[in-house]
DNA sequence: CATCTAATTAGATCTATATCAAAATAACAA
DNA sequence: TTGTTATTTTGATATAGATCTAATTAGATG
């Protein structure tokens, strides 16, 4: 079983938001700053914060985790250095425009499409027009659906294909034509 | 009290970390994604991450408060946008280099000092010199202030004034120099 | 007004994790 | 070798917060 949830998340999302866990710590952000200032020994930022030196152990593991601090040892006193280049490259990538857009793409697009027309058909029957225009939208899509693109319909057998599904076909043709699924022009219809 | 610990945080820290703690969660990073490629109701987003809508309410009143997303109301359903251009402006400000100098200038720097001070004086009598370099660079530092930097010492003078605080005083004198806290030039020395 | 629907709020539960004290480790010093 | 010091690891505890159900609120509809 993942870390991160039941369904496997990209490499992309997984290091995204490992980044953002890593920095979302008070304590941890304290560290960062002060290792900005200067490199320094877990004693030391132990004594800076006022948290015991195993607090800071901690912290600075889950920092070197990402590769946000690197240490060196001087005797037994291991001595903690902010790593820059690191920082600055994770930032940009974390930040870049195209990285929010792929952080949704683990999602399964379809399932909101899915459960409305589970929850508003009974086999090919519209048991009813849903108010919102979010699920209506969903309905209409799947209506236009039954229609060819390549194909021009008289009004009468636009009629006649959702009356399959739903009584009031004046009123979803009508939307259809509202939401650009449908086009007319002279009382001939296609799917535009 | 604040939120934030005990001692005031400076506004800037404060924003910083709720910029990273309000990204820090999977469901709101999917969230934020889902956004990226949508508006979407609660309940559109509910069903696409499996979760209740209380759930996602409660996470899109976390990403609302930071500003980054937002609400219109279309009758009873709530749709939310991203903010994207909040997105930027926040994540350029978080990530600029003279920011995270900022983050670690509510510490009280010289904590340290004072502690490495406090546990190796007897008053005015240095008890021992600490064996790791970090803690003697304190005690160091602060031999080097009992020198005016103006004045020009004979050898000398340098170990009696050394001698005030420890027996070892060619040690100190040493390392003093070592640390180019002291110079010297034909056995004359001061402070550069 | 009564009813319905979508969203939010309140309250409870469960999980993640920040923190500490105590024990174990590692490097050095005597 | 034994002792000392700085750090890390372990194990326990406490707090934050993610999630759920149930109750409440706010619009829309009949």
């Amino acid at each position: 079983m993942s870390q991160y949830g039941a369904i496997m998340a990209s490499a992309e999302f997984v290091r995204v938001l490992s980044f953002f866990k890593a920095l979302s710590d008070e304590s941890r952000l304290k560290i960062v700053g002060a290792l900005a200032a200067n490199d320094r020994s877990v004693e030391e930022l132990a004594t800076l914060l006022d948290l015991r030196a195993p607090t800071v152990s901690h912290h600075l593991a889950k920092l070197k985790e990402i590769g946000l601090v690197d240490m060196r040892s001087e005797g037994t006193t291991h001595i903690y250095r902010i790593n820059m280049s690191e920082m600055r490259t994770l930032a940009k990538r974390v930040l870049a425009l195209d990285t929010i857009e792929t952080l949704g793409e683990d999602l399964v697009e379809d399932a909101w499409d899915r459960k409305i027309l589970g929850d508003f058909f009974e086999g090919q029957r519209l048991k009813e027009i849903p108010a919102s225009r979010k699920k209506r939208e969903v309905i209409l899509r799947w209506l236009a659906d039954r229609f060819q693109f390549d194909k021009r319909y008289p009004e009468k057998e636009v009629n006649t294909i959702i009356a399959k599904h739903h009584p009031d076909f004046a009123t979803l043709r009508r939307e259809l034509i509202g939401a650009r699924l449908l086009a007319r022009e002279s009382g001939v219809y296609w799917r535009p």
